[in-house]
DNA sequence: TAATATTTGTTATAATATAACACTATGTAA
DNA sequence: TTACATAGTGTTATATTATAACAAATATTA
């Protein structure tokens, strides 16, 4: 299964940061978390962060710039992914609706593409941040 | 109708050129368009595009950090966009679905989150580049 | 063991986006 | 008409996000 592959020292270090966190992360953030492990440089944090998503360890949120583990253990969401986005707080949960997903999976337009994968953002209030 | 307001001078020149495009033009390249009608800098064209998403006349392709025109003449369609992208040639097209519409504008987590808006990305082949 | 592919570390730089400030235009209400 | 509020402008500087290029190290495979 493409997500068990062995990770290499870089990989790990970074999706350990992701992991511990509730929230994503942004690059320069996980960057400043882990000098003190000896990675030094931008591009050793988003090298890691592209073979993190490829095999599907780790989300972008891309109206973010930010990156959150899956914590689907046993699955290769990579591709059809589906956040949450609270405006005000800036919450983000990954959802997993077993309908939705269905429902966009099996999605055709009448232009003959070929659909591999998708992203969809829902964003508004969190339960929290409505009642403030 | 919130997009029929009146256009302020570089407003109508960022817009100008994102409709005469069939493709999203990004930030930078629609500076560099614009720079003989003196426009000068980054934020002239950014507080344009920000005025321009905010009242539906363009969308940001947020994987792709670019704008599109929104060709949906009577429509407040900024809070719910739907795209398609060839991940060879980079075409993109909104999609306007009904029923993928009505799935998602009333889509309900268990959260107790209030939803306001949501963008969707479809990636994968088109046409052409499915025959290439 | 050699050949190949992948990852690393590094420096430099590209691409995307906003802060801050002084000024101008436009609409609205007294 | 003046005063006031609101939104937009022009500008310089800077912050944030991301990649190019190259040499060295490590792992994999034949």
């Amino acid at each position: 299964m493409q997500n068990q592959q062995v990770l290499t020292k870089n990989q790990k270090i970074v999706l350990d940061i992701i992991e511990k966190s509730s929230q994503p992360l942004k690059a320069y953030s996980i960057l400043f978390d882990v000098k003190k492990k000896g990675i030094n440089a931008p591009l050793q944090v988003y090298r890691a962060l592209d073979k993190l998503v490829e095999i599907g360890k780790i989300h972008k949120i891309e109206s973010r710039n930010a990156f959150i583990a899956c914590k689907n253990s046993k699955c290769q969401i990579t591709k059809a992914t589906v956040f949450s986005i609270c405006e005000n707080c800036e919450d983000v949960k990954e959802i997993h609706d077993h309908k939705l997903s269905e429902h966009l999976k099996h999605y055709k337009d009448n232009k003959g593409m070929k659909y591999s994968k998708y992203n969809l953002e829902f964003f508004g209030l969190c339960k929290n941040c409505i009642k403030n």
